[in-house]
RNA sequence: GGGGAGAUAGCCAAGCGGCCAACGGCAACAGACUGUAAAUCUGUCCUCAUACGAGUUCGAAGGUUCGAAUCCUUCUCUCCCCA
């Protein structure tokens, strides 16, 4: 094991991502390694996009030779995290709960080295802990230690007392207080990270820990991120990207990082690669050289999408978005094999429409929203043909009352339909 | 408990008896320009309908009127002021 060369607090400085630290973090940090961990939400059986800029953290943490721990809320998921939100959660039931750990547990398998070593990485429970501790212990031998005045100064129980919080989700900073505790002091660990939102939940494990222990421990937070237009991140038209395959397509992902601005891209491959400051600095000055070349985007899109899905997916994507955005006119799409054109179109929404129905010919319009779900209405179908926002086959549509028949069908079976720029339907005929 | 203000389409916000499917802004979607970027300009934006038009809206329920988002009654909710 070589000596870490990369200084944490250095790295997230220059990545713009480090909001806050408690004194002393750094020092600790430079002492050696060190035991650190972000708790993530069972709200979703996915982690999104927007839950990679924790990952991120603990990946990084784990390069410059610490050992990153994921807190998986088993038991914080129970209760209800109020920051952020304008009003009381839905609580999940125990089975769902249980489901999602699992399929995040997944997805942090594979940022995170869990081999045996210095830095081996690990992810616990903590339902493990708070399963069999009752509620008159609970009370007694944690909560004692804190006062409500102390909680109630958190911004996130202050902004909510005018809309009104429960009992359940005002205890719930003392039970991520606790959380910290126990891997405080049966695990070794010193430090907690997370979203700037939970620095008061945060510190009042820290403050737990002081008042139980008289121990030691520290807290880092990264900002929240938006993109330039003020816009939430990771999301979109479509809604929320996520990092599973079956409810966001390696394509879409691919082509949710190829599409951030120039601005947010500046951003993105500090964040969410592990290039090195001259790398990224040499990638921005070449990018803004020839801007229109996308390199960031790209960089950017390559890097995540093998990460979190796999080098062949990420070829099919580059292929699929080559075809689709490319200046492939129609003879380059009707040249694919088949084999090909499924492969390219594997992430598009695909839909079957009878061969009967086109022999004789039918109009578009109906064709678009009658027999396929490309659009709810005629009404629909027609306006955005009429505004010049329907392609088959890359081929705009002029007329309204067009007919589509057998003659233009790509392997003759397939048509693709384009709504917009960057939607596409593959429609399968048979 | 007393007094006042308000509730309009995804959001903000006009309208205060017919010219209202409802000014304007934001968001959203599309087109042009570009680079699958940003900015800008243009179009669409309650639902269905090629269109003529039809249907359902202005917190809820009733009522007045030829006709109501607009007037009246009751109810529900929100905010403010005084106790």
């Amino acid at each position: 094991m070589s000596i870490p060369t990369l200084n944490f607090i250095e790295e997230l400085k220059w990545r713009g991502m480090l909001q806050d630290m408690m004194p002393g973090t750094d020092e600790l940090l430079k002492k050696g390694p060190v035991k650190g961990y972000i708790g993530f939400d069972p709200t979703s059986d996915s982690l999104g996009v927007g839950n990679l800029v924790q990952v991120m953290i603990l990946l990084h943490f784990q390069r410059c030779g610490h050992q990153p721990v994921a807190l998986v809320g088993g038991a914080t998921g129970m209760v209800g995290d109020p920051s952020g939100k304008s009003a009381e959660r839905n609580l999940l039931s125990e089975d769902i709960l249980n489901a999602n750990l699992q399929g995040q547990k997944k997805q942090l398998e594979k940022f995170l080295d869990f081999t045996a070593g210095p830095t081996q990485a690990s992810i616990v429970n903590n339902y493990d802990w708070f399963k069999n501790f009752n509620f008159l212990d609970f009370i007694r031998d944690v909560g004692k230690h804190i006062t409500v005045n102390y909680m109630l100064a958190k911004d996130s129980v202050k902004s909510r007392l005018e809309s009104g919080l429960s009992f359940t989700e005002f205890s719930y900073q003392l039970v991520q207080g606790y959380d910290f505790y126990y891997l405080w002091k049966h695990q070794g660990l010193k430090l907690q990270m997370g979203g700037s939102d939970q620095w008061g939940n945060i510190t009042t494990g820290t403050e737990l820990i002081r008042r139980m222990e008289g121990g030691e421990a520290f807290a880092l937070t990264t900002p929240l991120i938006k993109k330039a237009d003020g816009t939430k991140f990771g999301k979109t038209e479509s809604g929320n990207i996520w990092l599973d395959p079956k409810k966001t397509s390696p394509y879409k992902f691919f082509q949710f990082w190829l599409n951030s601005s120039d601005e947010d891209s500046k951003n993105y491959i500090r964040i969410f690669t592990t290039k090195s400051q001259e790398e990224v600095l040499a990638l921005e000055a070449e990018h803004d050289l020839a801007p229109n070349q996308r390199l960031l985007q790209k960089a950017i899109a390559k890097e995540v999408t093998i990460r979190v899905h796999s080098e062949s997916d990420y070829n099919a994507a580059v292929e699929a978005s080559e075809i689709l955005f490319g200046n492939a006119p129609t003879e380059a799409l009707s040249k694919l094999d088949e084999e090909t054109l499924l492969n390219v179109f594997e992430g598009v929404p695909q839909m079957q429409i009878s061969r009967d129905e086109l022999t004789s010919g039918i109009s578009v319009i109906e064709l678009l929203s009658d027999k396929t779900n490309v659009f709810p209405s005629r009404g629909e179908a027609r306006k955005l043909i009429q505004g010049g926002g329907v392609s088959i086959n890359k081929q705009k549509l002029t007329d309204v009352n067009a007919v589509q028949n057998t003659n233009g069908l790509l392997q003759n079976k397939y048509l693709l339909v384009q709504k917009g720029k960057k939607n596409y339907y593959l429609l399968i005929v048979n």
